[in-house]
RNA sequence: GGCCCCGUAGUUCAAUGGAUAGAAUAGAAGUUUCCUAAACUUUAGAUACAGGUUCGAUUCCUGUCGGGGCUACCA
C-alpha cells in the first residue's frame, strides 16, 4: 500500500493555503495553483511556499504578504507550528506530533513506497544485442537501466514484461560462419575454453582482417576502391550463406543454429552476472517475415510505395522526415521490417499492454521516431504509447569506444575486475573475519556489481557519461558500497539491540533531534520521488534518494551515541528508526537491482 | 548542408523557473576507551560566450563558439 502520510500533509497544506487566501486576501486560487517546495536545508521549516507569483493578488510587499499568510495558518490550523518568512518565501514548520505519526506510519508498512498492483501492464525491452559480438560497457547500460526501470514500474504497480529481441538473423551471423568455416578448424567453446560469445565474436573479427586484407589486395591489382568492397570474396561468400540460410539450407541452417546457440550460452552466463534477466525472448527469425506481410499490406492499401526497382518506401516528407526504404528491391528485410514485424507480435501476444518501452541508445531516435510513424499509419492505436527510452552512449577517456582500434571495454572482463578490486579493499580493511570462503565471495560479488551498477544508474540516462577504467571506480562517497556499507552499519545494530531485547517503539518521543527530523524528511519524499522516476523511467531519481538517505543516516549515526545513553525512549526510537531507513534502503536500491550485504 | 542532443568546481555527477548553484572525488586541517573509520567535521574551488523574456534564468527563446549523434537497399 502506498503511503499517503506525506501525500496527505501536502493536500491539508495546500487546502490551508487556499483557505487563508480566501479570507486574508478574499482570493479564490485555482486548482494546482498551489506549490510546496522542500525548504532549503539552512532555514527552519519543511514545508516552503513561495509567495512571488501572487503579488499581483495580495498587492503588499513579499515579506508583508507572508507573514499575514503565515500568522493565518499559525492561528487557524492545528498541523503548523511556526512559520518564518525570507524575502518571498514562507517557510513552514509542522507540528513534532504530525512527524511522528508520519514516522509511525511509515514503520507499519512493509514495502515502503511500493503500490499495489493497479492492473496495467507494461513491457520493457532492453539489451537486445546482436549475436556477431560479446557484451561491452555499452550494453551495461542498457541492461542496468532497463532491468531498473522495469523495477521502477513494477512498485508502481505496473505487471511488467521484460522482453528483448534477438538480432539471430543478417549477414552478421553469416560472416562469423564463414570465418568459423574456414579458419576454426571444427573449434568449440569448450575445445577453446572460452565463452560462446567470445569465440564467435573472434571469428568476426577473422572475417573482418580476411575482407580488409583482400580489399587491398584488389585495389593493388587495379580495381577501384569501392568495387573492390563490393566484391571482395569473402564478403560474396557471407551473401550467399545468408540466401543459402533464407533457404533453409540444411548444413547452413544447421550451423548457424550451433553458433547462436553458443553465443547465447555466452550471454546467459553475462547475464546472470549482471543480475538481469528476461520474461519472454523474440528472435528476429521469427518477427521478420511478419513485419514483411504487413509492409506488403501497407503497399497494398497506398500507406507505402513502390519504386520502378521494385523496393517498397514510406514517405514521411509531410512529418518533417525523410523517406524511409521498407523492403529491399530483391525483397529481402531490413532492421525497420523486423522492428514493424516485432512490434506487432507483440502486441498480439499481450493484447493488455498499455504501453512498450524501448530502452535503446539515443543514436536510434529517428529509428524510432520512424518506427512509430509508420506503426501509426498502419492503424495501430497502440502506436502513441510506444515510447524510446533514450539512453547517451559510455565514452571512454580516450573517446567513443572502437572495436577496431581494441578500446572496447568488455562487460565479462569489467564486471570481474570490480569484483575482484572489491575483493582486495575488503581483505585490506580487515573485514571479512568468521566468514566462510562462499560468504567472503558472495560479498565481494555483492559490493564490486553494486559499485558498478550505481555508477552507471546515477548518472541521468539521456546525457552520454563518462568512464574511465584507469582509475577504477571509487568504493567512497557517493557509491554503490556507501549505500550498502550504511545498511550493513543499521543491520549490525539491529543485532545488537536483538542482544539487549530492545525493540522499536517509536511514540515515545516528544521532540524530535535536528538529525533525526534531516532523515524523516528524506524518508518522506520517497514515493514522490518513485513516481517521477516511473513518469521519466529514470532511476537516477531513486539513485538520488537512496543517496540522500544514506548521507543523513550515516550523519546521524555519527553525532547520536545511544547504547550507553541512559533515555529509554531514544533507545527505543533509534532501532525503530534504524529499521525503517534499513527497510527503506533495501526497497530502493532493489529498484536499482542492487543487493545489500547484512554485514561488510 | 539539414535535423537532434550536450557545454556546471581540477575531475565525475546534481539542481519541477526560486533563496547563498548542491554532492562526491582529488587538495588542506581535524575526529577512534563507544553499536562497523568503506564513517564524520572544517576548509578552498564552477554555470562556454553575447543578447532577450520576468519579481527571479544553470533551466525558456535567439545568436556565436566548442563536443557528440543521426541523415545507408548495415544491423
Amino acid at each position: 500500500m502506498e503511503t499517503t502520510s506525506v501525500t496527505a500533509i501536502n493536500l491539508s497544506l495546500k487546502k490551508a493555503i487556499f483557505n487563508a487566501f480566501k479570507e486574508v486576501f478574499d482570493h479564490e486560487l485555482s486548482n494546482g495553483e498551489i506549490a510546496l517546495q522542500p525548504t532549503r536545508r539552512e532555514f527552519e521549516g519543511s514545508h516552503t511556499f513561495v509567495v512571488f507569483p501572487y503579488l499581483k493578488i495580495t498587492r503588499k510587499s513579499p515579506e508583508e504578504s507572508g507573514t499575514l499568510l503565515g500568522s493565518y495558518l499559525v492561528d487557524n490550523t492545528d498541523i503548523i507550528k511556526s512559520f518564518n518568512v525570507v524575502k518571498g518565501f514562507l517557510n513552514l514548520e509542522l507540528e513534532d506530533k504530525l512527524w511522528i505519526e508520519v514516522f509511525g506510519q511509515i514503520a507499519a508498512q512493509q514495502n515502503y513506497g511500493i503500490q499495489e498492483p493497479t492492473g496495467d501492464e507494461v513491457m520493457v525491452e532492453y539489451s537486445s544485442p546482436n549475436t556477431n559480438k560479446p557484451l561491452h560497457l555499452g550494453h551495461l547500460r542498457n541492461n542496468f537501466l532497463g532491468y531498473s526501470v522495469a523495477k521502477i514500474l513494477e512498485a508502481r504497480g505496473n505487471k511488467v514484461h521484460k522482453v528483448q529481441i534477438i538480432n539471430d538473423r543478417g549477414i552478421h551471423i553469416c560472416k562469423s560462419m564463414v570465418a568459423w568455416l574456414k579458419y576454426g578448424n571444427g573449434e568449440t567453446p569448450s575445445s577453446a575454453g572460452i565463452k560462446g560469445d567470445k569465440l564467435v565474436g573472434n571469428y568476426y573479427v577473422k572475417f573482418d582482417q580476411a575482407y580488409k586484407a583482400q580489399i587491398a589486395e584488389l585495389v593493388q591489382a587495379g580495381h577501384d576502391k569501392e568495387r573492390a568492397e563490393k566484391n571482395a570474396p569473402v564478403l560474396l561468400e557471407a551473401q550467399q550463406m545468408l540466401r543459402k540460410w533464407e533457404q533453409r539450407e540444411p548444413e547452413v541452417y544447421r550451423l548457424w543454429e550451433t553458433m547462436n546457440g553458443w553465443v547465447y550460452n555466452g550471454f546467459e552466463a553475462s547475464y546472470k552476472a549482471m543480475g538481469v534477466s528476461f520474461d519472454k525472448l523474440y528472435y528476429e527469425s521469427d518477427t521478420f517475415l511478419l513485419g514483411k506481410d504487413e509492409v506488403l499490406k501497407g503497399l497494398e492499401k497506398g500507406i507505402f510505395y513502390k519504386k520502378d526497382d521494385g523496393s517498397v518506401w514510406v514517405d514521411l516528407t509531410d512529418e518533417g522526415l525523410d523517406q524511409k526504404i521498407l523492403l529491399r528491391s530483391d525483397g529481402t528485410s531490413v532492421y525497420m521490417t523486423q522492428d514493424i514485424g516485432t512490434a506487432i507480435l507483440r502486441f498480439r501476444d499481450f493484447p493488455k499492454v498499455k504501453s512498450q518501452i524501448y530502452t535503446v541508445g539515443n543514436e536510434q531516435e529517428y529509428h524510432f521516431k520512424v518506427l512509430f510513424l509508420i506503426l501509426a499509419k498502419l492503424g495501430y492505436e497502440w502506436a502513441k504509447s510506444c515510447y524510446h527510452l533514450s539512453y547517451g552512449m559510455v565514452d571512454l577517456p580516450s573517446g567513443k569506444m572502437k572495436s577496431r582500434e581494441g578500446t572496447v571495454v568488455d562487460a565479462d572482463d569489467l564486471m570481474q575486475e570490480m569484483v575482484d578490486t572489491a575483493a582486495e579493499r575488503t581483505k585490506e580493511l580487515g573485514k571479512i573475519d568468521g566468514f566462510t570462503e562462499e560468504q567472503a565471495a558472495a560479498l565481494y560479488d555483492v559490493i564490486g556489481l553494486g559499485a558498478l551498477k550505481y555508477f552507471i544508474l546515477k548518472v541521468d540516462p539521456r546525457k552520454r557519461m563518462l568512464f574511465n577504467p584507469e582509475e577504477s571506480i571509487d568504493f567512497q562517497g557517493n557509491t554503490g558500497p556507501f549505500i550498502q556499507y550504511t545498511y550493513a552499519r543499521i543491520a549490525s545494530i539491529l543485532r545488537k539491540a536483538d542482544q539487549l531485547s530492545i525493540t522499536g517503539k517509536p511514540y515515545k518521543i516528544s521532540a524530535l533531534h535536528p538529525v533525526e527530523k534531516g532523515v524523516i524528511m528524506v524518508l518522506n519524499d520517497f514515493p514522490e520521488r518513485l513516481k517521477l522516476a516511473a513518469q521519466e523511467y529514470a532511476p537516477y531519481i531513486i539513485a538520488q534518494y537512496v543517496y540522500d538517505l544514506a548521507k543523513e543516516y550515516n550523519r546521524f549515526y555519527a553525532e547520536v551515541s545511544i547504547f550507553n545513553e541512559e533515555n529509554k525512549d531514544a533507545l527505543y526510537f533509534r532501532v525503530a528508526f534504524s529499521k525503517v531507513v534499513a527497510r527503506t534502503i533495501n526497497t530502493a536500491m532493489g529498484l536499482l537491482g542492487i543487493r545489500v550485504p547484512e554485514r561488510m
